[in-house]
RNA sequence: GGGCCUCUAGCUCAGUUGGUUAGAGCGCGCGCCUGAUAAGCGCGAGGUCAGUGGUUCAAAUCCACUGAGGCCCA
């Protein structure tokens, strides 16, 4: 016996369930243990930031991680397993310093920077342990860490973390102190989650690093960068370029700076930044922009003849005009002269920024915007900064590292530059410079963690060198220029991976093509610390590739370090000699850009450093997947790159990506809006099998709207479908007393209903199969879908009556039936497997191991299925396609004639070649059983039912007559259609007369329709036509009253909560018509009804009765078990 | 600023090389079926195919411009 299936279940409660299950089973365990050793499919899985929980949309990724996981898994490859947590970086500091109610750097300095990082490793801590609870609840199953387990670190760190601890590894018993344990997560000897923090995959950026230095592709520049001055860091490229961008309204100025030597004519310039005047050094023109001298009441300006209309206000007039050229030299008087910043001289040039304001020519100088005359100021902007190289132009740069203008600008030194824009302002007007203010909406830079306004600062940085641009695309570039250019051979490496929509090979060569080099350092505290010891005393710097190496140069402060993970600030103790001086050598500051933590995961995720044997097996990766939008210019890129310094090849074959994630109202989910949707409750409430189906049935590379709404819908066409008809298998089976035997489905008389599905089967898992070796999931979702709903529709509908006899009665008959829906529904749990791993999980422990103790304990455990060919029927398969679409085009005809399907009727008529007429032929049973009609019958000619349609076909006749077309299409519409369609169906052409001469139309230019004739109810759908004899006899009438009759009677059956076998006494009292129709029908009622005995006369007291007039009679009924 | 993409029913989206009457799902209205079904099936209403102009016998489809939105890069 089957356990019994409620119709309505929990599934909620259920996924509880069977997560527990999984975990007393060690269901995963097993799994993992059963293919080791076999052939390996290879994931490296893109780190999570342990920061928050996780949302919905990284479970939408980490379905297809699972999905790929389960389904390799099924296929018998060895697995690893390994889910990451990305770990440092600047978005953990800025939660940990919110917690702490931080508002600066120098908040941190106070706090200390080791309890600082000590913080931020307990934030990754408990955030590790929370999204390593909720991917478990979502189904994905990979090798965890034990929850509490990295909950009690946090404890012990926040306790004391140099207290010795030990703890249970997979290969023994690890002892260490709490920091060095938490430091070795994730590495061969503690197993579960890599994090990026540990102290494996710092040193083994060290060693890519390294391998860069070694190039020469590590400098330090020397640059103006987007810095945040809240955060104190520089902002890099990749994390500017789309997120980083807000739309705001400044206020914008228009100033004069007035001309030397030209009396009285000043150059009107323009700027939304008016902090970056008491760093002016020049003004830039267009060199071809034609340049007017204007009157403008009492002031005399140059500006661009272009920007007149828009800068001015008031009458002018034009005094003189040149082109930009002749402007170029001109020197003129500063806003901000007056600070000493602009009255000293730049050692290098000899020149004060005073002597050296002049007007130089720039191409990039627009006149759409301001006044066609731009302000320079070198020190505070990325092109001004390129400019002042070219024109040898002195630098001031006015920003400390939090914004504050250092010395040397007078009455504005300690000023924040948040607070400068009014008193610069007041002073230019006291100055008597400013010609007008106005607000100036525009997108600019922002730092796309805490969301400060970025500011333009010269700083030193760290960069590796990508490589010169060639100008020329990547196939023309040689070997030789490959050689030492990073650039080029990260796109050649690119060249060997697959992704999947294929846009993204473009996308990825793109980003290369254009990539800037890339900065790798931030002045921070949590992160890699840069391995860059840097010479003050001659400017020799060293980048150390292991910490075995640094053991070696240390000359100072190792025993400081030693027993600690590579962070600030105990790496910082660690002093080194100049090779070059002798001097005493300290690591730089900065730590390090994240980018590079996750990027060297292939590596050191793979034991690259201590066991490259190991490495080898593993790498390169067959599957990454992650979301597309970013990733091209971060994980991606980083991920390639670093691959590329190490071994220069590809660390993935295959990348497959996927979209966004909104809500269901098109917009992003955002707290304040109201439409966020946290994981946990999404789990709660639809629950993840609905969720993952959600996910699968989509196609990746459109963004995805995740709802409520959505997942009922999912539900209710997936899920609940899949459910009820499992339900109906196993009531049905237990009433019959019914279990799977040994007997081999060819040995039964299976009917050709039980052929086609198992047939449909057959070609499903074939291409569920190829899809899912093809990485494409919403295709692997389709042929599930449409099979679901052949079974539930069409195979069970069709068949429900096979499954309903009582014991005796035809016994091979059911026996074929329950096997075939049986063998469908285990081959459905184990093809679902990957997707919806839950509610298999349920159904398989029920259908399969409650009856077979030897079967694997989990339906995850199974081999992914194989198709047995010799089960595919195509002929049938086309056969019964036929045969649904007649069906559904006969039950679309009765429902236009408005007879309900209860009511059978003559006959149906189907149109259709002869060919079709064929197959029909062989599956007539079946529509005349679906339509309730008495008789099929086939007809090539449909004269009697319809009448006809002259089609002409535009493709054709447009082509071959022209502009003649519309004249011949007019003519044949006037001419008698039913005569034309007898030649064309004859295979004979027709003339056709028009004003210019006579067409010649013949049948293949034309298609014939039909229209349906006075009496019958017809459907026609590409080529097959179906007519119903709407006709009811008293014969038909009488036998509709006792279908009718007896779908009351079943209706009651449930209302009184009777059981399906029940058998029960039957009492009516009825007018003549529906008296007759008891007497005629008795056998049939009684049959359909389970009633052993059907009484005329009033019920008795104790039946369950109900009264109904049918067909203008009283009809009351009374039932009894 | 440059490049690419999108705009089709109330919503989310299909729509082949230009070619017959522009489709699906959801939602809405009506009906049918049902002793597995919280389901299922059918019918119907609902469209200026973003706008304008052009090419053509024929344009959702090709071209140009305009508008709105998105993505990528300066």
């Amino acid at each position: 016996m089957f356990k019994d299936v409620p119709a309505k279940v929990d599934f909620i409660a259920q996924e509880h369930e069977v997560l527990e299950f999984w975990e007393e089973t060690s269901a995963w365990e097993k799994r993992r243990d059963l293919n080791r050793g076999k052939e390996r499919w290879s994931f490296i899985d893109g780190p999570i930031t342990a920061n928050n929980p996780m949302g919905v949309h990284h479970a939408w990724g980490r379905t297809y991680k699972d999905l790929f996981h389960r389904y390799r898994a099924m296929r018998g490859y060895d697995i690893r397993y390994q889910n990451g947590f990305d770990c440092q970086g600047l978005w953990i500091e800025v939660e940990v310093e919110k917690e702490l109610g931080f508002k600066s750097k120098r908040d941190i300095e106070s706090y200390g920077i080791g309890p600082f990082v000590n913080l931020c490793k307990r934030r990754v801590l408990k955030y590790a342990a929370v999204q390593t609870e909720q991917s478990m609840r979502l189904g994905f199953w990979m090798d965890w860490n034990d929850p509490d387990q990295l909950r009690w670190l946090e404890r012990k760190m926040a306790e004391d973390p140099q207290q010795t601890i030990t703890v249970d590894g997979p290969l023994g018993p690890v002892t260490a102190t709490v920091e060095q344990i938490v430091g070795r997560l994730g590495l061969p000897e503690l197993g579960g989650s890599y994090f990026t923090f540990s102290d494996e995959n710092n040193y083994c950026i060290w060693t890519a690093l390294k391998k860069c230095y070694e190039k020469g592709w590590i400098y330090k520049g020397h640059d103006v960068m987007p810095w945040c001055a809240r955060c104190g860091t520089g902002i890099s490229q990749h994390e500017i370029v789309t997120e980083g961008y807000q739309e705001l309204t400044h206020p914008s100025i228009f100033l004069r700076f007035p001309l030397r030597n030209r009396d009285g004519e000043s150059l009107l310039v323009w700027t939304t930044t008016p902090w970056t005047l008491t760093s002016n050094v020049a003004a830039a023109v267009h060199p071809e922009l034609p340049y007017v001298l204007v009157q403008n009441g009492e002031h005399k300006f140059w500006l661009s003849k272009g920007a007149m209309y828009s800068a001015l206000q008031g009458e002018y007039t034009i005094l003189d005009e040149k082109p930009g050229v002749e402007l170029e030299g001109w020197t003129y008087d500063g806003p901000f002269d007056d600070l000493p910043a602009q009255q000293a001289v730049q050692e290098s040039l000899g020149v004060s920024s005073v002597q050296a304001h002049r007007v130089i020519l720039w191409d990039e100088v627009g006149e759409t915007e301001g006044t066609g005359i731009v302000h320079i100021a070198p020190g505070c902007g990325a092109e001004d900064f390129q400019l002042s190289k070219e024109y040898n132009l002195p630098v001031i740069a006015p920003l400390d590292e939090s914004g504050v203008y250092v010395e040397g600008f007078a009455w504005l030194t300690g000023m924040s530059v948040n607070d400068v824009t009014q008193p610069i302002f007041d002073d230019l007007a006291r100055k008597g410079l400013v010609y007008r203010i106005e607000d100036y909406t525009h997108r600019y830079p922002v730092c796309w963690r805490c969301g400060e306004e970025l500011v333009f600062r010269l700083v030193d940085e760290w960069f590796i060198s990508m490589g010169e641009q060639l100008d020329k695309p990547y196939e023309e570039v040689t070997p030789e220029e490959k050689e030492n250019n990073l650039r080029y051979q990260i796109m050649e490496v690119v060249q060997d991976t697959r992704w999947i929509p294929d846009f993204g090979f473009d996308r990825e060569m793109d980003w290369l093509r254009n990539m800037h080099d890339w900065m790798i350092s931030k002045k921070r505290y949590w992160g890699l610390a840069l391995p860059i010891w840097e010479c003050t005393e001659c400017g020799h710097f060293e980048v150390i590739g292991s910490e075995y190496e640094l053991k070696e140069r240390a000359v100072e402060g190792w025993e400081v370090f030693e027993g600690h993970t590579p962070h600030r600030p105990w790496i910082d103790a660690v002093k080194i000699r100049c090779q070059k001086c002798g001097a005493l050598v300290s690591r730089v500051a900065d730590v390090g850009n994240p980018w590079l933590d996750a990027g060297i995961v292939a590596f050191s995720t793979l034991q690259y450093r201590h066991n490259r044997d190991y490495w080898a097996r593993w790498f390169p990766a067959d599957l990454i997947t992650e979301s597309f939008p970013g990733q091209f210019r971060n994980w991606f890129y980083s991920l390639l790159a670093m691959s590329t310094i190490m071994e220069r090849k590809a660390p993935f074959r295959t990348v497959q990506t996927y979209a966004t994630l909104f809500a269901e109202d098109g917009r992003p989910m955002h707290k304040s809006w109201g439409n966020a949707i946290w994981f946990d409750d999404a789990a709660e409430t639809m629950g993840v099998d609905v969720m993952r189906w959600m996910y699968c049935a989509h196609r990746p590379e459109s963004n995805l709207l995740f709802g409520y709404h959505r997942a009922d819908e999912t539900r209710r066409r997936f899920i609940l479908p899949l459910w009820n008809v499992y339900s109906f298998f196993v009531t049905y089976a237990n009433l019959d007393g019914w279990e799977p035997g040994d007997t081999r489905l060819a040995a039964l008389p299976l009917q050709l209903l039980d052929r086609w599905i198992l047939s449909r089967l057959q070609t499903v898992i074939r291409d569920v199969t190829d899809r899912m070796d093809d990485y494409d999931v919403y295709g692997a979702t389709m042929p599930l879908e449409a099979f679901v709903d052949d079974l539930t529709n069409w195979y069970v509908r069709r068949s429900r009556r096979r499954f309903w006899r009582g014991a005796g009665e035809d016994d091979a008959d059911k026996e074929a039936a329950y096997s075939t829906l049986y063998t469908c529904l285990t081959t459905l749990c184990r093809l679902l497997a990957p997707f919806t791993p839950f509610i298999v999980e349920a159904m398989y422990q029920n259908l399969v191991r409650s009856v077979d103790d030897s079967a694997p304990e989990s339906v995850h455990l199974q081999d992914w299925p194989v198709p047995d060919e010799s089960l595919v029927d195509e002929e049938l398969m086309a056969d019964m396609e036929l045969a649904i679409k007649v069906s559904s085009l006969g039950r679309s005809a009765r429902s236009t004639s408005g007879i309900k399907l209860r009511q059978p009727l003559a006959k149906a008529a189907v149109v259709v070649s002869d060919a079709d007429r064929v197959r029909l032929e062989r599956l007539a049973d079946v529509v005349m059983d679906e339509l309730n009609i008495k008789e099929l019958v086939f007809t090539t000619d449909a004269d009697e039912l319809v009448t006809y349609e002259i089609g002409l076909l535009p493709s054709v006749l447009g082509k071959k007559y022209g502009s003649r077309f519309p004249k011949l299409r007019a003519a044949v519409a006037a001419m008698d259609a039913a005569a034309l369609a007898r030649r064309f169906k004859a295979g004979l052409s027709a003339d056709v007369e028009l004003d210019d001469g006579t067409i010649t139309l013949l049948p293949e230019e034309v298609e014939v329709r039909t229209v349906p004739r006075e009496g019958y109810a017809i459907a026609e759908e590409s080529g097959i036509l179906v007519g119903v004899d709407v006709r009811i006899t008293p014969k038909l009438a009488q036998e509709g009253l006792a279908r009718d009759v007896v779908r009351r009677i079943q209706t009651m059956r449930k209302d009184a909560g009777f059981d399906i076998a029940d058998r029960i006494t039957t009492t009516y009292q009825a007018g003549p018509k529906l008296a007759a129709a008891f007497d005629a029908f008795a056998d049939y009622i009684a049959a359909e009804t389970l009633s052993t005995r059907l009484v005329a006369g009033p019920p008795p007291e104790e039946a369950y009765t109900q009264s109904f007039t049918l067909d203008g009679e009283e009809l009351i009924v009374g039932i009894e078990r």
